[in-house]
DNA sequence: AGCTTATTGTTCGTATACAAACATAGTCCC
DNA sequence: GGGACTATGTTTGTATACGAACAATAAGCT
């Protein structure tokens, strides 16, 4: 061979398994809560939890861009689970807040939620659920 | 509170936690590898390693469904990165080799592909790495 | 006030992802 | 041989994701 370049193995890249574990993921997701994406909850509870925010603002905690926050926030208003309005003080800005109807959703499927959580580390033990989470995160 | 529900917080989710990890490696992914998405370094890196394979395998091996393997297929082949036939044994089938070009690029970004596994591994111990593959894997 | 810069939200283009429906081509089995 | 079933690839629709460019507004500075 060349020069010492070691065997690229795809299924031993960083990358490759992260995106298998999250289809995983992603479909025990969409049995337990059907009517509603990842993204999308995460938008809704954020707001649920955290009160009224800008769009942006909301973005950021939930790690989406301001293009991608957009067409989130506008399926969640298409849906009826959140209200929009200008800011008095702020011109540019959208006061997001969850509608009655998206506080009831949000409260009937956290559990779901949490057992998504628990459901896609069910192949781990007590420990190593702990121990999963916290490399996971120092590689965020 | 209503019951013993544990308190919802985004940033405990494995979901949402596996997206930044996600987000950070496309990050790191796109500044090493400018010229080709993650998805299409794989299958054109499986063409390489594995020979010709029909679309549907290539997607199988690469963990694509038919449409998405398509598209990727089609950018691919529209960079000259990789040659279509029909399989003469199997009219449905379309034989997919890597053109010379193609090989070319690969051997060209392998170290790049090393060090992107490396780079989004970086603030892990060596012990750890072992550790978050190895659960990583077993959620998948 | 006037100028510069930063922030907010929008739009466009590209690229995964996957469900569902479809046409074509093989395979199996009676 | 013929019918049922399966596999291959395509297309459509929906939903992230993000870069880049843009208009409107706000904030800071001189």
């Amino acid at each position: 061979m060349a020069s010492d370049t070691p065997e690229y193995v795809l299924d031993r890249q960083v990358g490759f398994v992260l995106r298998r574990a999250t289809q995983r993921h992603l479909t025990i997701f969409a049995a337990q809560i059907p009517d509603l994406t990842p993204t999308q909850f995460a938008a809704l509870a954020k707001l649920c939890a955290a009160g009224p925010e800008s769009q942006n603002a909301l973005g950021r905690q939930t790690a989406m861009d301001a293009a991608t926050i957009k067409g989130v926030v506008d399926r969640l208003r298409a849906k009826g689970l959140v209200t929009a309005g200008r800011d008095p003080d702020d011109q540019r800005r959208i006061t997001l807040t969850p509608s009655s109807k998206g506080r009831a959703l949000y409260e009937a499927r956290v559990s779901q939620a949490h057992a998504i959580t628990r459901d896609t580390l069910a192949p781990l033990t007590e420990a190593e659920r702990d121990t999963f989470l916290a490399l996971l995160a120092k590689i965020t």
